[in-house]
DNA sequence: ATCCTAACTGAACTGAACTTGGCTCAAATC
DNA sequence: GATTTGAGCCAAGTTCAGTTCAGTTAGGAT
């Protein structure tokens, strides 16, 4: 597959990285990314501004890097999920439920990935911050690809109607990662409920 | 209804207002909001940046003014369509083919809509930021109205079977709308083609 | 001709993100 | 015990886009 890798910077067993992504997630996830000061993700982690950019070059360069881990989730995920599943239809079912499988912390991450998607198109002046992008934009086909691969595996199979596969996918894909912008887990609706609607919805989409 | 309105301002002879929502339109929508700058709409209609403070109170406001705007598009194009179609199967139909009947400014628009909902949800500090963000939400809120509506008549008839139409229309509008964040009129897929297919699989989920 | 006011302008201001540089601290290594 | 190194702090500055201010212009009405 050739990815591109961001090599992860070792852990020191002192470094606050992770602790910043993931005061970053919910501060970026609850308030937005634009409407977030900087400043405020490193009170919530215990430590100076300043001391951020021992871990990330920026602000967005950090966003660039929660959206990365979250597509590479994702792609695992979708993996994992439909990894020696015969049936097509099984394969869709499971894959839809694995992509609603997700912690609260998940959620927010969904939400900050799909609501910067554009960021991905335009390119980043500085390095780092580069990479990050050029592997996200990397990651977004291959989750693409997954998902069109399904359809055209149970369409030359036969256990789906021929259609336009890769247009297929990206609706699919799209009625999915929408909820993301509406299902709030202290909202009415359980995730499990959406995820079962969602679930019926998608292969009454692609196998009827 | 009670919709709370946001008086247009009469246009003056002279007045560059509708100029500047174009300029905007196709600036934030290829660019980005917050990447473009707002020099660079004063600069293409063809005034200086601080000129743009008679028509907008701000950049933010310009945008929520479009989004508006947007929306109302929306809703009277969904009453339009379904006005006096008695088969909801049609009248879903009909919806979904009008929804993508728009020009290419509108999908500019639709693209800067649905990349800024967000900015619906927090209150606005100044007046007419305010007005402008409690108009649309309440906009976003009659469309959801709009559709969740259709769905309801068609079960309560019969004509499609009974699900939770609340969920289910935030489902269907989430799969039409999805199609504006990836959508190029440039692009290799024609809108006619996306619409067809989309409008069965609409019919697919609700109707089956 | 004069007035009125919408339309407009150049220059200055603001605030937040980001930058820099010099310094402290503590744990791991030698 | 001395040295190295990752981690962090503080303070002072730069930049840049959005915004405000104090006026000027120009077209239509009286």
């Amino acid at each position: 597959m050739a990815a591109s890798f961001v090599e992860e910077p070792e852990a020191g067993p002192r470094s606050k990285r992770v602790a910043i992504l993931a005061a970053a997630v919910d501060c970026f996830g609850e308030t937005g990314f634009e409407a977030t000061k900087w400043s405020t993700v490193a009170e919530r982690v215990g430590i100076g501004q300043t001391a951020l950019y021992h871990y990330f070059e920026s602000k967005t360069h950090c966003l660039l890097t929660i959206m990365r881990l979250e597509l590479q989730r994702s792609h695992d995920k979708f993996t994992e999920a439909t990894a020696g599943v015969a049936e097509p239809a099984d394969a869709l079912r499971s894959a839809v439920r694995a992509a609603y499988d997700v912690s609260d912390q998940e959620v927010l991450q969904m939400r900050i990935l799909h609501n910067h998607m554009d960021l991905l198109s335009g390119a980043r002046k500085s390095k780092r911050e580069e990479a990050e992008r050029v592997a996200a934009r990397q990651l977004v086909q291959v989750v693409e690809r997954d998902w069109t691969n399904l359809l055209v595996r149970g369409m030359s199979q036969g256990a789906f109607p021929l259609r336009d596969a890769q247009l297929l996918g990206a609706s699919v894909l799209g009625l999915i990662v929408s909820v993301w912008r509406w299902y709030r887990p202290s909202g009415p609706t359980p995730l499990s409920e959406i995820s079962d609607l969602i679930e019926d919805a998608c292969v009454r989409i692609v196998a009827m």
